[in-house]
DNA sequence: GCCCATTATTGAACAAGTTCAAAAATACCT
DNA sequence: AGGTATTTTTGAACTTGTTCAATAATGGGC
């Protein structure tokens, strides 16, 4: 999160200052946008020099990977809630993604950022690259939950089973990058994407049980395996 | 393709310098690669001052667009003759996507800088982008051809035909962009998806006619109308 | 051939992300 | 407390994409 690899923060200012950095920067990249927003204008706003911004954070979108990692870390209690308070499997993955919404929601305007170099998994921004593997193996995790739940969970056959919770994270980012650029009123699309794919999503896995799926079932798995083999464990 | 409004490039110099810019500009990006090419090494590099390099081209990602532009242009006679050479329909697409493939081989180096903002449709350079539109369709119009050719055609629903060409469409782009970071030597994996994957589609649109298929295929279909109903015409 | 409108060309200037060496503040050890 | 090592802070400088007003070249009409 900080750059200097020898020691933390003092602890004492230093915590504060770069706390108070990545609030304003956060504050500005929020109404202003992240493009708008310009480092000058951050150190400024922060009482600070423009050498100090760059003391704290390595780059302008080092503050991006900042919130995405303080992101991470509140939504941790309410997914846990979230995954406690549900009772069927769908309504576990539709609960995950709850979160994530209500927590994005007042920074949309900005999470382009990251999704901007979301096809490049050399960015560090990209949630496909080696810098954001951890955050993303944390997320995945709580669909691993979702889907070990007994209570209410779906059987899911034993070749496909262990992709899963990356298919799943994989197309909530797809549904986030929908909602990003989702231009209509209340962004009434994607919230009738999220319910009507995620009906079909569960009912697909459903049937991807029965004996006459094998066939079609062994070949997508077989291309998953393909594309997720990469050294970019995407 | 140039940026002046009010008339084309006295077709004099004007024109050789354009073209000698664009060239110098493509065989850097191909060298160096995008991001390393410096707008003032491509001026130089060509002869003229910087500011000349801007009077041709609006910014550094026109020269990838103009690139786009010509590839698309430079391909048309190969398309045409694919399409006319294969049987089947799935030779058809193969057919398409070896021609695309093989040109941009010798680009691959820099066409990530087209695909790096993939994700962004309000980016020009983005395959979704208002500014990438015409190219997009005129593109999708080899698939469309690719289906209606009655020779070894296929069977496809009446719900499901109206979206295939870009589903086609997408699915190219999808394999494009594996190509692009696929870094397995050879990129044999991006060769073994695109075999894999094509023989995948092919045989679940056959399926999808099926009686049995219809409510599935109608979820489905409803999601993509949803999806593809957006302002920008992906 | 001469004059003027258009087109090309130029280089300086600007903005913004980033780097860096030097200075200031602070912490730590005795 | 004094001195030294470490951490913070600073502002200037660098890079690179981009803009722009000024200047040169060119072409067309008479």
């Amino acid at each position: 999160m900080f750059k200097k690899p020898s020691t933390t923060t003092s602890t004492k200012k230093a915590e504060a200052t770069s706390a108070r950095i990545l609030d304003v920067a956060l504050d500005l990249f929020r109404r202003r946008g992240f493009e708008q927003t310009t480092m000058r204008g951050i150190a400024a706003e922060a009482g600070v020099s423009l050498g100090s911004a760059y003391y704290y954070f390595e780059s302008k979108e080092d503050l991006v990977m900042a919130f995405y990692e303080q992101a991470i870390e509140a939504m941790a209690p309410r997914m846990e809630a979230a995954l406690a308070g549900t009772t069927s499997f769908e309504e576990r993955i539709a609960a995950i993604m709850a979160v994530k919404f209500e927590y994005f929601q007042p920074n949309q305007s900005f999470l382009g950022a990251l999704f901007r170099h979301a096809a490049d998994p050399q960015n560090r921004l990209s949630p496909f690259s080696e810098a954001t593997r951890h955050i993303r193996e944390r997320d995945q995790m709580y669909f691993a939950q979702a889907i070990a739940t007994k209570s209410g969970g779906i059987r899911v056959p034993e070749d496909l089973a262990p992709f899963l919770p990356k298919i799943l994270w994989l197309y909530q980012m797809g549904l986030i990058l929908h909602w990003i650029y989702d231009r209509s009123p209340d962004q009434r699309r994607t919230r009738a994407l999220r319910e009507k794919s995620l009906a079909l999503l569960v009912s697909s896995l459903k049937l991807s049980g029965f004996a006459l799926a094998k066939p079609l079932r062994s070949k997508i798995v077989e291309l998953i395996a393909l594309v997720e083999g990469g050294q970019d464990g995407a």
